[in-house]
DNA sequence: TGTTTAAGAGACCGTTCGGTCGCATATATG
DNA sequence: CATATATGCGACCGAACGGTCTCTTAAACA
């Protein structure tokens, strides 16, 4: 890898907790120069624009928090479990996530109106995300872990939802207990509705 | 009211969408000027900062949007009924409220470092509508319609959690079932949890 | 090791930023 | 109606903005 590609990354790696904690608006070219340690002219050679350097350290972001969340959830066998050891994960967030909160909220949300290159990133990657729960809710029915009647869109979305919701009132509210408060009750939900029943099947269902 | 009492609404009024659109760093003091037709000094007259507009034009905005979502909830005699209902009104957002979203939400996300006022604001706009919502809770197990051991603070926060996390996901997706299905699902939480049973009282509970 | 190319510094650019202030005028008050 | 005060205009301010470009130096390569 040359020098250059090093450096590049480097920026990213740099630039990523920046622009996640105070926005992309909120983000100047000498906050960047602070945090990397460079002048205009290094970032610069690296990046066409403040935008796009926004873009790549958005997925650098994202990248690690996907891979925090499915931390371990290859090692659990029944489906059921494995959704809720990401859910786990998510709420304990221990793995080194960049600093600033979720990606995908702070971006989703700064970028909805204007600036489509970053609303661009968010959307697939809310979609990567959904179709990522999604894979494992159908493999779970495939195995006949998971009721049939289970929507995988639907469930992805209210798993999502929860979370992200719950996420968003603990960092105004500086509240953890939100947090678990929605594990526990998305657990509690994965139980009663989504695990396939040992004996009788004849339960009530989202429609 | 004198002359300069209506214009400051009226600044407010206009500036509101802006900033609950573009955010507070993504709005910018021409922007002001162009949606009030006011040149500086006329606004700055009447706020001392961009900030303090700001603030004002956050609380503008919550208040129409908490009016919003209580519309006709009081003529509901049931609290249950009554929580739907507010649901519903967040769901259905016909209601005029002002653009940009759901203020809480973009202000929560934006000010959550840095800006302390803002931050303020969305803290105390976040508790009185939970309160609110606990409020009709409370009501509910008095007139033994809510079940006796539902946690009045954690299911407001089960509902504005999973209100708002759809409402981030539709903003992005452009997918507005996923906010009917935060509704259908909710719904189902209220009839199956917390409703007075008719009959039995034997059910099993969140934690 | 000599030469070519890649990389970074930093002065510089025009623009826009949030904010100030003196002045003219409209409004309120006796 | 006269006068005092409240209101809005718009030129002006220094700072910071995102971005460019030339020039020197460091790395890559033969």
């Amino acid at each position: 890898m040359t020098k250059g590609e090093r450096t590049k990354q480097e920026i990213v790696r740099n630039a990523a907790p920046i622009f996640n904690t105070k926005g992309y608006e909120g983000t100047s070219l000498s906050d960047l120069m602070t945090a990397t340690g460079l002048q205009k002219g290094g970032i610069y050679r690296h990046f066409a624009s403040k935008e796009e350097l926004a873009a790549e350290a958005f997925d650098y972001a994202w990248g690690k928090a996907v891979s925090g969340r499915l931390d371990g959830v290859s090692d659990v066998s029944n489906s059921v479990d494995r959704i809720k050891k990401m859910i786990a994960n998510f709420v304990e967030r221990r793995s080194g996530l960049v600093e600033g909160g979720c990606p995908l909220l702070n971006t989703a949300i700064e970028a909805d109106d204007g600036n489509a290159l970053l609303r661009g990133r968010a959307r697939k990657a809310l979609r990567t995300w959904s179709e990522r729960i999604s894979a494992l809710v159908k493999e779970g029915k495939a195995k006949q872990e998971i009721d049939a009647r289970t929507d995988p869109r639907k469930l992805s979305q209210l798993i999502i939802g929860s979370l992200e919701g719950a996420l968003m009132i603990s960092r105004i509210d500086a509240n953890d207990g939100v947090l678990a408060d929605a594990r526990t009750f998305l657990n509690e939900y994965l139980e009663e509705k989504v695990r396939t029943a040992k004996r009788n099947s004849s339960r009530k269902r989202v429609s």
